[in-house]
DNA sequence: CCGAACTTTGACCTCAGAGTCAAGAGATGA
DNA sequence: TCATCTCTTGACTCTGAGGTCAAAGTTCGG
């Protein structure tokens, strides 16, 4: 029974893994069960006995997403907790257009819910953006309190930079590797101006 | 005979425009033609007179908003070419913000455009975009020329100015008109951030 | 090895939306 | 006014993809 669960649990990852690769690229509209259920090699039926629909399965696409993402930078926010302020916003920048580059290079497609979804679907994922939202932002509201940053507002630093990060693949991911890795710094360290004391 | 020619241009371009009007709002997937007739008090039947399809209307759409876009912003930066350069690079971002969040919120969407599109139709949309980069990267790389600028990498700083610029919508048309005008300035003085001198 | 619980299948339904077309309505020009 | 060209319609087909389900297959505990 309890084999029975795991087993269970393991096949659900699966399935939101493959969701999430598949929305990832072609997007919320352009993807199709069907696909997903191929790259897993079972029937789309199957997708039924897990996942209500394509809303939900999404949503777990989105969430499972998008939380492996906030922990991992809330780790690396952590393991840096004595380094100084602007060389750990530094590497929360970097690792994030790192993830957004290597690993997930359609997320901007797969969070552009579609605005016809269930309020409770789009506000979960909502909450989700704020969790993510708060590791940047703690880092700059503290920074612009000890004096270290200075920002005409939080808000708009925190959504140019993350526009910034999240369309990175965009434009660097068909770049060869060492041109990519150039091309991430740089982008990091551009984005770093936006907090940078003026003067 | 010429009446008639000036009459089917006319048709054309309301046509084109109403289909701007509805990809920029729902996406390419999301849009329907049918939606598109419906603006315009006619049947579906009546575009296909016109375009020959689905792709190739969005493909006009999206020639006819950015070129459009572009050519105001190009305008515009005539019209201050004696301001100095901060205040005229301040004027395009602002611009570029405003036309993003009230006339095309979802323009976002409208330029993610389907792989499966016929190669020729992608380059074309890629030299509009080449041609709307321009505008940006002539003022960019003037002021770091004069030295009255100062970036990381041209491209780096480009990318994350056209990123926020146009993720701008998603995180400010929601609010009412004063507080978003308020929050459109503020994120053009932020962007200016990018290219100020440092120290 | 059996029966029960769990899982997968593939045929099927439904429907929205792309695309077609014959027929008719409007212009245009002689 | 007639003939012709231009345009619009609305009913039609077709396809793809979401969603359903009974039946068959598989796994597990005893």
């Amino acid at each position: 029974m309890n084999r029975v669960q795991r087993k269970r649990d393991e096949r659900v990852r699966r399935i939101v893994a493959a969701a999430a690769e598949v929305f990832g690229e072609r997007g919320y509209e352009a993807s199709t069960l069907e696909e997903v259920a191929e790259r897993l090699d079972v029937t789309k039926g199957s997708l039924y006995y897990y996942f209500a629909g394509k809303d939900e399965l999404a949503t777990a696409a989105i969430e499972t997403l998008g939380t492996d993402w906030t922990e991992r930078l809330e780790a690396l926010a952590d393991a840096r907790a004595d380094a100084p302020r602007v060389e750990r916003l530094r590497a929360l920048l970097r690792e994030h257009i790192a993830i957004a580059v290597l690993e997930y290079p359609a997320a901007l497609r797969l969070f552009l819910v579609p605005d016809s979804w269930p309020a409770a679907l789009r506000e979960r994922i909502r909450d989700l953006r704020r969790r993510h939202d708060l590791v940047f932002r703690r880092e700059v509201t503290a920074g612009v309190a000890a004096g270290e940053f200075a920002v005409v507002s939080v808000d708009a630093t925190l959504q140019a930079m993350h526009a910034a990060m999240s369309q990175a693949p965009l434009w660097c991911s068909h770049l060869a590797a060492e041109a990519r890795d150039q091309a991430m710094d740089d982008l990091a360290t551009t984005l770093l101006r936006l907090v940078s004391s003026p003067r």
